[in-house]
Order: C-alpha cells, then sequence, then structure tokens
RNA sequence: GCCCAGGUAGCUCAGUUGGUAGAGCAGCGGACUGAAAAUCCGCGUGUCGGUGGUUCGAUUCCCCCCCUGGGCA
C-alpha cells in the first residue's frame, strides 16, 4: 500500500523540521526538496539556515542555493522546479521529502496557480518603477480607473498586491479577478502526500530562534551579509528582504549597534514565525501537527503519519 | 542607621488638582494565488509595591512596612 508518494514537511521557521527531515531521508532513502522561498538564494546560505555540505552528504537535497541573488525567484517558477525535482527523484528511486517554512508553495504545491499567464519584465518593472515615483495612494487611484474589480478588494496601503494586479490588467487585459477564478491543477492530490506540519510550543520556539540567531552570527552571518552588501543590488529584491539583512546591513554601516541589530533580527524572525503559525491555522488544517521538542520524537511521529 | 529619589502593562516610562489609567517597544489575533522570510489589517494585555487611615469613592492624600537606586555615615 504505497499510498503516500511524496513526504511534505512544513513548520514555523527554527522549529526542527530540517533536522527531521535529513534524518527521515537518511531512513527512507529520499532527497530533500526545498519548499522555501529564501534557500533558493545561493548568497545567503547561512543566514536562511540553509542545509550545509554535510548535510548534502548525508542525504541528497534539490532547489537549495541556485538561484542568484540578483534574481526574483517566485512561487510559480518554484512550482515549475519542484516538478522537475519529484520527477528526477521518481526516477532514482527516491522518495520526495519536501520541507520549508513557505506556506504559499505548498499551498500552490496541492492546490495549484491560477492560470495567470507570465507577465513580461518590462511591464513588472513599470509597475514597480511606477509605485516608487507615485505612491500607494495614488497607485491604487490608477488601479481604480482601469481594474475596479481588484481596487475594492485591496487596500491602497498594499502596494505589493496592488502592483500585482496593476501589471496583469496590463499585460493581459483582464483583471486578475478573473484570472483567480481559474481554478489551478494541483501537482499533487492530498492523498499521495503524507503532510506533517511541526509545531513547537510558542515560547520554545521563540528561544530556539533567539539562540540561532546567535549561532547564526558566529558561523559568519556578518560576512554573508557583507558580501551580499557588495553587490549593490536593488534593496527591493527578495533576497534584501531575507530575515536579518536589514538589520545586519544597517550596523554594519554603523547606524545601529550591534545589540540593536541582534535584536531587530531576532525580533523580526519572531514575527515572520507567528505569520507562519497564522498562515497554517487557515490553510494547513488538514495536516498532521507535532507538538514537539526534540527531533527524534519529531521523526518517530513523522514516521507515524506515513504509508509507505 | 539616616537623608533623598523612585516602585504604574513583559520592558522603558507618562498620568490621574480623588471618580479604578496611557504611550513607545515587546507581545497577541487576523488576512493572504506568481518578489510570500513579502505585503497588509486589527488589539492594551494592569491587584497602579503591601497594609491601615481619611473619604460616598484612594492608583492619586496621610501613617506604617517592604523593595530598588543614589548620597551621608
Amino acid at each position: 500500500m504505497s499510498n503516500h508518494r511524496v513526504i511534505l514537511i512544513a513548520g514555523p521557521t527554527a522549529c526542527g523540521k530540517s533536522a527531521a527531515a535529513l534524518a527521515l531521508g537518511e531512513r527512507l532513502g529520499g532527497v530533500i526538496i526545498n519548499a522555501d522561498s529564501m534557500q533558493v538564494y545561493s548568497d545567503l546560505r547561512i543566514l536562511s539556515a540553509r542545509p550545509n555540505d554535510e548535510d548534502a552528504a548525508r542525504v541528497p537535497h534539490a532547489l537549495y542555493g541556485f538561484v542568484p541573488a540578483a534574481n526574483a525567484y517566485s512561487v510559480g517558477q518554484w512550482l515549475e522546479d519542484v516538478k522537475g525535482a519529484i520527477a528526477d527523484a521518481g526516477r532514482q528511486g527516491r522518495i520526495p521529502i519536501i520541507t520549508g517554512g513557505t506556506g504559499l508553495y505548498f499551498k500552490a504545491l496541492l492546490e495549484g496557480l491560477s492560470p495567470v499567464p507570465d507577465i513580461p519584465d518590462d511591464v513588472r518593472k513599470h509597475w514597480r518603477d511606477m509605485a516608487r515615483e507615485k505612491g500607494a495612494e495614488q497607485l491604487h487611484a490608477l488601479l481604480s480607473e482601469r481594474d475596479p474589480q481588484m481596487a475594492a478588494r485591496l487596500r491602497p496601503s498594499d502596494p505589493q498586491r496592488v502592483i500585482r494586479a496593476l501589471e496583469v490588467f496590463d499585460a493581459t487585459g483582464h483583471s486578475l479577478a478573473r484570472w483567480h477564478a481559474e481554478p489551478g491543477k494541483p501537482l499533487l492530490r492530498e492523498e499521495q502526500a503524507a503532510r506533517v506540519f511541526v509545531e513547537p510550543p510558542r515560547e520554545a520556539l521563540y528561544e530556539r530562534i533567539d539562540n540561532r540567531f546567535d549561532a547564526m552570527l558566529e558561523e559568519g552571518a556578518l560576512e554573508e551579509v557583507k558580501l551580499l552588501g557588495a553587490q549593490k543590488l536593488d534593496l527591493e529584491l527578495p533576497v534584501m528582504r531575507a530575515l536579518g539583512v536589514k538589520p545586519l546591513m544597517a550596523m554594519l554601516k554603523g547606524d545601529i549597534e550591534r545589540e540593536e541589530a541582534i535584536a531587530r533580527a531576532k525580533t523580526e524572525t519572531r514575527r515572520y514565525a507567528k505569520r507562519q503559525l497564522t498562515w497554517a491555522k487557515s490553510n494547513m488544517i488538514a495536516w498532521n501537527r507535532i507538538f514537539v521538542k526534540d527531533s527524534e520524537s519529531i521523526l518517530a511521529k513523522i514516521i507515524s503519519f506515513i504509508d509507505v
């Protein structure tokens, strides 16, 4: 009864899912596939908590650190890539263990994305520039003229979604609302995937986050950020928004003290973890939740949920 | 031991000429369809150090006690 073709392990940042995936991968002869929007970038190994070479030597890893920092990766590209990665695993006779903290990626995997056409780069750039020039309020006003339906759904204070609505309308001539009304095609059916969500108690999670950031600094996170900064990339690129990048850059510039930078990085990471938990509450309802602290018992629980 | 200053939200503090109190930070709750570690929305969470007194009513005024910081011995 080989029901589960793949294993999905999600959970808030620093919950211990990577260690569990690694142990599971060793035991099952699997391949670990990344479902984290930041661990795809090559330039932030330490700060994104991406698995290191030692981990990769234990179990094959896929979709980690393969995108240059200058690129803006997306859920759509990930869906393409993960499709390939799952197929590769099948050819190698390895069980795909997809793990990461990006809830939207898992949602896309299980529900698909609406078939919105690719938006040309110049169109995307145009609206991003426009957003910077005009400001959020005026941008929303422009959307109201073109696409009242989306304008009504979005707050003027939410530039990211307003930009998306504008670029889609501009490039396709149709409202994003209309595109979204078209269902996506799931890559996996739910019964093909063992789904587990690892959730430590809030307090323990926050402590792990704090400790992990200290460890990242010891490992050389500051140097990593310095190298990233030297690339003089557009500050709006996804990598530049990775947790900890902004405070550490501010510290390197001398704008804030080391202690302040560390405190900010930890705070934004805790908030991110909270958002991940909120997402899971309404988007990962059917997942098997694992409330444990140590990775050994996480592994045992995961195994109990798998049907291989 | 004496003299000052202070004890109010998790932290740093403001305030109430007596009608049970608010800011920042932290935190909590929520939204989420192609840059999602993003972007956005909402919420004070409190024995006002303790006890007694005055008062219709005390966190506020008075007594005593406890704690913290500084000064003098």
